[in-house]
DNA sequence: CGCATTTGACCAGCGC
DNA sequence: GCGCTGGTCAAATGCG
């Protein structure tokens, strides 16, 4: 399996507690202002394969990536039906959560469209598309084997529109956080 | 009825 | 070349 960087790890220990609305942050246009200072800058300078973690907004909230390139949006349609992205593929975020529930409300709507069993891992990896017109943002949900309570959505793409949520969910999430991160 | 989910099949990439 | 694995498609099914 491929190594996606983590760019978050939030708690979320209540169902109630699961939405995730700073995904915006890393994956469209909102505006959060450390997205295009901090974080593109260092998601987009990043060497390869670099493990080492960048921290901001506090020294307990990681982000990493790998360097999956940025120009995949090319796409070629292979002799059959299928859509196959060119490699490089476009960049992946990954934010790890520890939440009972799966499915993580980050304001936006997705649609199911496969899910995987994983080797070396007990739990499948689900795939969502948002399901906006035009929109092919996807993600990529998975439960840890080791730590149940761990769950690892991987975004790719960015939204090319607003989340249909209010930013009330942010706050709710950006306290979990520091609850989470005082620990 | 419309939309979302499930699930098996298919395809591509990669390592051996 | 072959097998394994990840990613996607699409028909069937479920649900409000």
């Amino acid at each position: 399996m491929e190594n996606y960087p983590t760019i978050f790890q939030a708690s979320s220990s209540t169902p109630a507690a699961s939405h995730l609305s700073m995904l915006n942050m890393a994956n469209s246009h909102a505006g959060a202002e450390f997205q295009d200072q901090k974080l593109n800058q260092y998601l987009g300078l990043m060497p390869p394969r670099t493990e080492t973690p960048i921290s901001f907004m506090n020294n307990n909230i990681v982000a990493q990536r790998n360097n999956l390139g940025d120009a995949g949006t090319a796409e070629v349609k292979s002799d059959k039906k299928y859509k196959v992205e060119k490699k490089p593929r476009k960049p992946k975020f990954a934010f790890q959560t520890r939440s009972q529930v799966d499915i993580l409300d980050d304001g936006y709507r997705w649609r199911k469209y496969g899910q995987k069993a994983v080797k070396n891992n007990r739990f499948p990896r689900s795939y969502y598309r948002c399901t906006h017109q035009g929109c092919n943002v996807k993600k990529q949900v998975q439960r840890l084997s080791k730590d149940e309570e761990i769950v690892v959505t991987t975004y790719e793409g960015q939204h090319s529109h607003p989340m249909q949520k209010s930013m009330e969910n942010f706050e709710h999430i950006l306290s979990q956080m520091q609850i989470y991160n005082s620990c």
